[in-house]
DNA sequence: GACATTTGTATCAATACTGTATCAGTCATA
DNA sequence: TATGACTGATACAGTATTGATACAAATGTC
């Protein structure tokens, strides 16, 4: 089940998260915050992807792909709080707010609205660190415990880098995941060669394409998908463009 | 296995818990915090146990009768970390650490050996209360979802830091246990070797990872493993990302 | 302080992954 | 249908990562 908000311009969002590190996501108007924070969060193992709209960060987290959310109280159009409650109808994702106000009663809404933790501005980095690590190394503690619905069809587990087919776990290479997770993340969507290159390579830059080598993760990518018993194909090529992903991922 | 202290005269432990309320400890030396901290949590239907002496407080858990703990930080005799880090062993208790000093080094200490939320004094009873109540929401909502269906096996005995395969005790070392206790925590998850090493060493910083201890542990760990009869691979190389657990633990 | 145990480092061989080269097949377009 | 550009598959090679071993350093114990 897949979010249907589309959300118009995606410039103020940073890149699509990358798999390695635990993907972190910050709504905060003030695109300041995420670039001080982002480099340091990265020391950490963390990766920030970072967005100033509540409807935009919405959006993204219904993509099911955050591990933990930084919430900024003050926002344009909407309270902290308000978008807290609203997330919190669909998802147990941790989340803490930040807020320039740190009065008991702000604390003490943030909770009742299903905050996990309230930080006050300005803060110390080392401390949004440690928060963040407790709150998720208590989540992996319980997170054994989730009730595992033998769903079927078609999962891709990011956290164990595995995909599992029709109750069939599905080893990947780092490069064929990292692609997979990609075009997944937008199922339909054309990615150019160039664009998947950039993105499990880590590159910046645009990158003048004179390899054969996302042509040929897709190849390994396919014939494993095959293996595991997947006949329709999965992946699309779309002739002079790039490929897409066409499937219900989850 | 209960905790064999035996604690001398328990006046400075007030009545034995009753059961309709929401039974918390407080282990604090200054009497007075629990007396008037008492009567207010009583109104949110919390039940205060207070005693003064660690020792003491360590015994009145090892009952496993309370749903959360408060801590002070300056206790006499043993610091509240350590106490902390010794509840930790054997407990996952919900525990706020409360202090007079609120420095950024005494929180992250005060995460980094398992509490769960730290609040400086003095603070508004409002916000621990919220605090209180948000840290025993998350517990409700992972709890009902616990099935835990008994295996066999495979035990992870968390206060003997031992291992039961088979009925067969394995010995591991201090870094041995905690690699296999974190990755066991969550099976199948990937933990990249700077995590893991962030884990055992219990690192703030950010840690650059130009070592092969990581490695090396895990060999030496799946070599006893090996050892005790446990052929399948436990513990799964995720080439160029991590370790993972495969297995039911417990 | 001497000893045993644990943990980190260095090294090398084995292995897995990924890019390049190649060629046959496919597609778009005239 | 003929042409050229693009794509899929395969084989191969280079590289990075890993496992295992031996040894050194650190730690804990008596």
């Amino acid at each position: 089940m897949r979010n249907p908000i589309r959300f118009w311009s995606c410039n103020l969002c940073m890149d699509p998260i990358k798999t390695a590190k635990t993907p972190v996501l910050i709504i905060d108007d003030d695109a300041q915050i995420a670039v001080v924070l982002s480099e340091y969060l990265g020391k950490f193992d963390f990766e920030l992807q970072a967005c100033q709209h509540p409807v935009q960060g919405m959006a993204l987290l219904a993509q099911g792909r955050h591990d933990l959310l930084l919430l900024d109280v003050m926002l344009p159009g909407m309270s902290g709080l308000q978008v807290c409650k609203l997330i919190r109808q669909s998802s147990d994702i941790p989340i803490i707010m930040l807020t320039a106000r740190g009065g008991v009663n702000d604390k003490v809404m943030g909770f009742k609205y299903g905050a996990d933790d309230y930080l006050a501005k300005p803060f110390e980095p080392r401390e949004l660190i440690a928060r963040m690590q407790r709150l998720l190394q208590r989540r992996d503690k319980t997170q054994q415990l989730k009730p595992s619905a033998p769903e079927l069809g078609f999962i891709i587990n990011r956290e164990k880098r595995q995909l599992l087919i029709n109750n069939q776990t599905v080893d990947l290479t780092t490069i064929e995941f990292d692609i997979l997770f990609l075009l997944s993340g937008n199922p339909g969507k054309v990615y150019a060669r160039s664009k998947i290159l950039q993105y499990v390579k880590g590159l910046n830059e645009g990158v003048m394409l004179q390899t054969r080598a996302i042509d040929n993760s897709i190849s390994r990518l396919r014939r494993k998908l095959g293996r595991a018993g997947e006949d329709q194909q999965l992946i699309r090529t779309v002739w002079g463009q790039g490929y897409s992903f066409t499937g219900q991922e989850k």
